[in-house]
DNA sequence: GCTATTTTGTACCGATACGAATAAAATTCA
DNA sequence: TGAATTTTATTCGTATCGGTACAAAATAGC
């Protein structure tokens, strides 16, 4: 379908997903009520027309925005949870997670999600709901990494799928936090807690181990 | 100082408390960039020269619901953490805070720092070192009541301060939630295991002890 | 009653909000 | 080359934004 001959009118001069990028980095700082669309049109490097005839409206142009960001973490964080030994794949997700909660220029940027959607989800339906499938999909996630270690031998404390719930959800706390300012250390501190009270390993990773 | 005589000029006709309380709602719902002075002046019952002569300016008014709120929160968390029994203190509290997220007349509600502080930390400083500070008091919260339980004898798999962060990152996230629309069970799920493996009792609430 | 002081509501300010109308520019097809 | 089609930028319009000037209203002290 992506491989279908050439428009017939004039080309777009802008990349889609470029742009995409481009209103993530605004709307990830201010979030989506202060977002201006003229702001959207200056980072984007589009005009308005094109702007609406590109995306539809402002909360369209949003929930594109927060599926891009979706689709690219999801596969970032499974690729990380793949790793054999259980500890180390939680390690994995959640260094991975505050690397990109702490990324990016302004301080106490967090996730996209948490530090955005959080809000409109109460007024805009569409919203709430990609946040509550967003979370889901997290927990299923890492539930299915539980239910693996289970499969091949792992003593585990509760079901996957509570294991798997807390897990998620101390990544989206460690969010928060780093949305309010917090350090490297302290995410990481709480993180490695919970590892350790699910995963039963007190194991360092492998970039820890290479140090001694 | 709450007893000085009455002032000179015409007196106020708002009582601050209450209207303090009557923004919280609007912000609590829309978040702080969405909700408009016009609107806030509506639900507050005041006019807008009365609101900024008694509030500064949005941003001043936002902090101060914000305070109110947090002020109300720590006392009602305080007092479910006194309870004698460990696990039993938690699950006051973590019962206590679920009901907060839930209740209300919108669907989901949340906690209004996590619902809508959040947004607004990465650009207002005020913002965000009230949000850190908020966060920060509440793990020391239960922090207290985990060192509380040491002296008394408990088992604890973590030192105080890595437990009560995980206890408090735990209702922070069932904030996120309910937020997204997650019902009270789900909620309570989760929390209930996150108890089970901080105070490593199974024991049921008197509540739920007086349903056999 | 008169003055000083504080709160109140009406009206208003410039700036900016989201979105649309319109026509020029750039391409493909015939 | 000309018709059809799509994207582009300029301009505009109505509504609302946060915030303020101003004067009337309501109290306490003298």
């Amino acid at each position: 379908m992506s491989l279908q001959k050439r428009q017939r009118g004039r080309p777009r001069q802008y990349d889609r997903e470029t742009a995409l990028l481009a209103a993530r980095r605004l709307f990830w700082e201010k979030g989506f009520s202060a977002s201006s669309i003229d702001e959207l049109c200056d980072v984007m490097s589009i005009s308005k027309p094109t702007l609406y005839a590109g995306f539809g409206n402002k909360l369209e142009l949003y929930l594109a925005v927060l599926r891009q960001y979706e689709a690219e973490g999801r596969a970032a964080m499974a690729e990380r949870l793949a790793h054999p030994d259980l500890a180390t794949a939680l390690r994995q997700a959640a260094a991975g997670a505050v690397s990109n909660f702490l990324a990016g220029e302004f301080r106490g940027r967090g996730c996209l999600l948490v530090g955005t959607a959080v809000v409109e989800a109460a007024t805009e339906r569409a919203v709430q709901i990609e946040l509550r499938n967003d979370m889901l999909a997290s927990g299923a996630l890492f539930e299915a990494r539980f239910a693996r270690a289970v499969a091949e031998g792992f003593a585990a404390p509760l079901s996957p799928a509570l294991m798997g719930a807390i897990m998620r959800d101390a990544i989206y706390a460690a969010a928060l936090h780093a949305r309010a300012g917090a350090g490297r250390e302290e995410l990481l501190a709480t993180l490695e807690s919970v590892i350790v009270l699910l995963a039963g390993s007190t194991a360092k990773s492998d970039a820890a181990r290479s140090l001694c």
